[in-house]
DNA sequence: CTAAGAAAGTTGAAAGATTAACCACTGTAG
DNA sequence: CTACAGTGGTTAATCTTTCAACTTTCTTAG
């Protein structure tokens, strides 16, 4: 196809950085903007997800090491994350019968009912800043289009 | 349009969620990806942009100022940011003759060197990782629909 | 049954990010 | 020309993330 300069690297041409710049902007300014929405409840983005991930899971109990990979974060970072928002009455720890080096994270009162509260603060966040600034078809073809980019690069998370 | 449940809130659709993880997932895993990738060359995604700005100046050089906007960092983030890369030997700073207030980040010789050689691979890690997974018509209408949120976005930030 | 290796999770130190307070200078309103 | 609000940037304290080392338990090859 393209093979552009002298060393043989295939620069971006102009319509590929464009898709490019625009999808890093966007992500990181909108992560910035819904850490920021969440402020006011005393909750970060990590915490939220947290949050969700228990929400929904069988028992609000999750054991450590799949709620790390379901949030892409290492054992290390969810221990102490873990840990902060066992502090803040958020979760607690519990060890697991069938495995005694596991350990689970449980939602605790608090945490379901901060999570009942922020949620629908939450959810207009993410219409108001990304959603509902999308048509149906950008959807769909963003769904699309990212999807094969997602499975890609799960494949090679956890390489050498 | 849709009004989910008894407290009004509306909810995300299966199609909505799917496209927002979607996103979310990908922004996450690349930036990790990329991150990894610049590795080897002692950057960090961070270095490799402020590189990127740098590179591109009139005179290699940025205002402390526009270069955080440009990065959309904090003043006091892109301050440390540069002492470290100063200690690193990629950039100095130099007093700007016009606002005494003001300091210029200046591209090195060795920031330069680094910026050219490394910007091969890095091009080409976007391309394996992102670009090169999509067809043409998913980079435009990627671009097309994105944009428009970057702006929401960009309009927002700065506020109270 | 046992030894070696892998898996689950924690920990402490070092590096990076955020917050708030700060200093120096500029521009402008009176 | 002066006082005062705003800009440009740094700094110190604090919090979060990363990295490497470590403990405990589980699994499996022999």
């Amino acid at each position: 196809m393209s093979m552009d300069t002298e060393n043989g690297t295939r620069w971006l041409s102009e319509e590929e950085q464009r898709a490019w710049r625009a999808h890093l902007d966007v992500s990181r300014l909108l992560m910035h903007q819904l850490e920021r929405d969440l402020q006011p409840f005393g909750l970060t983005n990590n915490d939220y997800e947290i949050l969700v991930n228990l929400s929904e899971s069988e028992d609000h109990r999750m054991r450590m090491s799949d709620l790390a990979t379901a949030t892409l974060q290492s054992k290390s970072r969810l221990s102490h994350q873990i840990t902060r928002m066992e502090n803040a009455g958020l979760v607690r720890r519990e060890n697991c019968e069938s495995d005694r080096r596991g350990l689970y994270a449980v939602l605790t009162e608090h945490g379901w009912d901060t999570m009942r509260q922020v949620a629908p603060h939450h959810v207009a966040s993410v219409r108001e800043h990304f959603i509902d600034l999308l048509g149906e078809a950008d959807l769909k073809s963003l769904y699309a289009s990212l999807t094969p980019v997602a499975q890609h690069l799960r494949s090679l998370r956890g390489r050498a």
